[in-house]
DNA sequence: ACCTGAACACCGTTCAAGT
DNA sequence: ACCTGAACACCGTTCAAGT
């Protein structure tokens, strides 16, 4: 045996795109999350050379934004049902479901907002619907961020476990709730009684969260 | 020449400890970011090899999250005013403060709160201030988490901030608020209209922030 | 018992060379 | 024009050897 695996085919001239590249990486990171990523990585996936992926981006780290913002983007549209209320959870529940589609790129999501082209038409609409609802500019700025820090935080929190427990079982294991509290939680008194609280559901957390501070909007 | 720097004294036995290693750990962080941090270098500040950590940390995750549970902890007691709504302000504005006093392990706090020893004394205490409010356990739970979510988020996107300006003038510059939008705002009209509170004082938001949120609890 | 240093299996990135 | 491959300067971690 000369070469264990030999290149059937050089690869051909027009094959690579950030496109392709994008998707290809974005495979790597679903499968083995950001950690599992590397340069080397993504041309052994693609059959090429690793330092071919320079011709498209000038860093690695410019590739992973560019997964980030597209995690940002999401794939639904806005919501436009006209009631600015239902806008806003709809619009902030696509960011997390869509930050919990890729888990382990939700610290490289929180790393930078909302700087990226997608993240900045996902912001613009949703001060729309700030202002819409009749918050003066002040008020619907604030109130844009707090909703924003904390979608961004409890999904991340979310994704983190979801992401550990991929790591674990394989990309379509199921995910079981958070506990965790353990043994130490008895010297924790307080701690001890919402435990139950704590572990619940994520989804429907995040959502009383999200009333929580629409409430306070009188939105 | 024979050698470039010779060592002039053999490092002594006893000289590592934990708390040495995170001593320096942090200092090489708050300097050079997280990034700049590898035992190489941490072996080098110490005059030490690299690998001699190994006996007191399993892996480098080991002990940067050693690190996050430090700045979870910060330096000040925990308040006890007896006023639930003056205490939960300041614990979480304190846990805001600790962060932002070493803005690049931002990130790591972030990806696993709040499972730490150093952190459940905090949320204990924050819990029981929520109890002392008069909410019931569901909501007391609801309400730190979402309390939680919305500083570690906020603190997150001011620490990235200060960090880019701390690596680019380093640790004593004076740190400008956030601007950033540019250009393409033009493109998105409701974005451009309260651009400048966006960028206003993030101290102040955080607390405007904080207050929704309290409000909306009728604490 | 504690620290050292060589070694292993990786990285991101540059740049001259091939086609 | 686009891709390759050798090379450079790094990593984290293991383990046998020194003191």
């Amino acid at each position: 045996m000369e070469t264990a695996q030999p290149r059937h085919t050089r690869t051909p001239r027009g094959t690579l795109s950030r496109q392709l590249l994008l998707d290809t990486a974005m495979e790597i990171v679903d499968i083995g999350g950001v950690g599992g990523f590397s340069m080397r990585a993504l041309g052994a996936r693609l059959n090429i050379d690793p330092t071919a992926v320079y011709r498209h981006f000038r860093t690695k780290n410019e590739l992973l934004e560019a997964l980030a913002d597209r995690v940002v983007r999401g794939d639904e549209p806005l919501p436009h049902t006209g009631d600015p209320r239902a806008d806003l959870r709809e619009t902030f529940a696509q960011l997390r479901g869509s930050l919990l589609r890729h888990p382990t790129l939700a610290p490289i999501v929180l790393r930078r907002p909302p700087g990226g082209e997608a993240s900045w038409e996902r912001t613009n609409h949703a001060i729309g619907l700030l202002r819409q609802a009749g918050l003066p500019d002040r008020q619907a700025s604030d109130a844009y961020t707090t909703l924003l820090f904390y979608t961004l935080g409890h999904a991340l929190t979310e994704a983190r476990h979801t992401a550990a427990t991929i790591a674990r079982k394989g990309p379509d294991a199921t995910v079981t709730p958070i506990t965790a509290i353990g043994s130490s939680a008895s010297r924790y008194p307080h701690l001890a009684a919402v435990a139950d609280h704590l572990a619940a559901d994520m989804r429907e957390q995040f959502h009383d969260g999200l009333t929580l501070i629409l409430s306070a909007l009188a939105i």
